[in-house]
DNA sequence: TTTT
DNA sequence: TTTT
């Protein structure tokens, strides 16, 4: 767990849709979530006000990973803090592609709910609502990495890119195996 | 100028290579550099020590694209502090990809030269040298963007991406607009 | 306005109470505000939850001063990006005193508020009620430091340290003048 | 360990003087070092180039602690990362004081030496000069906290202010008793 | 796709 | 002195 160089990113934005969780064949869950952050400046030429936003993939492991899918919702603010990370992974032609995402994991990823009283999730009673997430009809366990991958493809594609499998699956929380 | 949220990324590494220096047609300088951090762990499995390097595309702007060039070379240590950025771009076949890459720029972006004493170019006579970047033959204001990317497409080819054209310019550090 | 070395401070947390604003001879804004931060654990020995604050003292300068003045209040949740700072005073007794301060200001500070929608103050007709900040009633080009000063010491002593006249006036937004 | 709020801070410089490393009564090893951070900046008034140096005091615990004290000398560059926290002690007159400080610990706290090959300590033969930290002519159980402080206390007196006690143990990196 |  |  020693690291040679600082690979560190801060994020403070919103959510653009729901967390989606899975679980790895170890148990260990992932949240992947999708946050903004924007930019308003006056044009200079045209006089008008523009903004940009940067949409950022993020991906939480672990406990982390829980209490994302548990409080977090599309529009809801938060704080990560996490590492770079680039991951390779094959197109439907066989094509190497690259997706960078932000990690968050282990001692160093850190996410905070911001904005306060109950911005989230219902704490109370409407779980069921969260059925398609992590697969509550199944037991963890068996939510498998693989298989969710595939159904995803389609819609993703539209987006950016497919979530690759992690063929090295990243480090649960009380892993030793870092990513 | 106003942002909201916070998208800030910091890196402590090392130089995969020598700075590629361009220039806008503006004539603002743009650096492209790769910087290398890692993790290294002991693989509880194996007990065998294990490292993985993550390799950080990173983009100085203006001034600090100016000092990377002449300063940094391969195998240099530096503190950059960003923004995260990713860019869409279309390869041979036509098809969208994308790319996201450290972007250091403006009053945000910070780039420090660490480890001391000369660990860099040298600062003395030898500037000649720096023929290669910038194409010194010419003035800078000739450079334009897209024949550069044409040149350096092979060669990254093989790296991960490649450099795709900055068709919505970033912001140099003189202007207003962003990135 | 160069720097050598990293010297950057990140805070998520609540005010403690309203922001004090008061004007540099300059004409330039100062508001001061006091940030907590808290860290909870059970107690190994006891088994016990426990819980513990920090406070941070925090400087802005500036345009951001204004801003915090206008929408930031007791209880407001925000991010700010500084850097820390020790000054020297003399106490009553005349010996050297050092508080320790977060600078947020010029390029480098960011301050924005979180928990989105109208958590601060009243945008709208209310601005009588801060009457007490930044002395409405006279051109703020006659509010100096160090009246205002003397005001502060009693109440300020039971704290922890009086705020310190800026002897050394710290940059406005527009300064080159650094800290 | 659950935490509300960011407490963070990073610095990048060079220390002032070798690394104190003391021992808690626990056996924890305590490493407080000195941190030079700097701003230049042209004066606009008189034109002249002027430069403000900031010491940042920190506290590195368990291992940390001991790496600082094996690699770090005067003058070592390092990358530091850890959270604001101001303690209060009571001077000779029983008055109370306050010190903050940048505390480097546990699963947050980073610290990365800088400058590549052998800027710091020998690695070699030469450990036995080390002899003046940690006092290894006794076991380290016995080297409690208050002694060491005592004799501090003359020297720092001359600088900002006299090392507190630890009278509430900062947590060791495998306690669970946060600061 | 979010938010203001 | 805040917040949950």
């Amino acid at each position: 767990m020693a690291s040679r160089g600082i690979n560190k990113v801060i994020l403070v934005g919103n959510l653009g849709q729901d967390p989606e969780i899975r679980y790895m064949p170890s148990g260990g869950a992932v949240a992947n979530i999708t946050i903004a952050t924007s930019e308003s400046w006056r044009d200079k030429a045209t006089g008008e006000q523009r903004e940009k936003t940067e949409w950022h993939r993020v991906a939480l492991f672990g406990k982390l990973a829980e209490v994302a899918g548990e409080y977090l919702r599309k529009g809801s603010q938060v704080y990560v803090e996490g590492q770079l990370q680039t991951r390779k992974w094959q197109d439907q032609s066989g094509q190497d592609r690259f997706t960078t995402e932000v990690v968050v994991q282990g001692f160093n990823g850190v996410m905070q709910m911001l904005g306060g009283r109950g911005q989230g999730a219902p704490a109370g009673g409407q779980q069921q609502q969260q059925g398609n997430w992590g697969q509550p009809q199944q037991p963890a366990q068996q939510n498998n990495f693989a298989p969710q991958q595939q159904q995803q493809a389609p819609q993703q594609q539209a987006q950016q890119a497919p979530q690759p499998q992690y063929n090295e699956p990243p480090m649960d929380f009380d892993d030793d195996i870092p990513f």
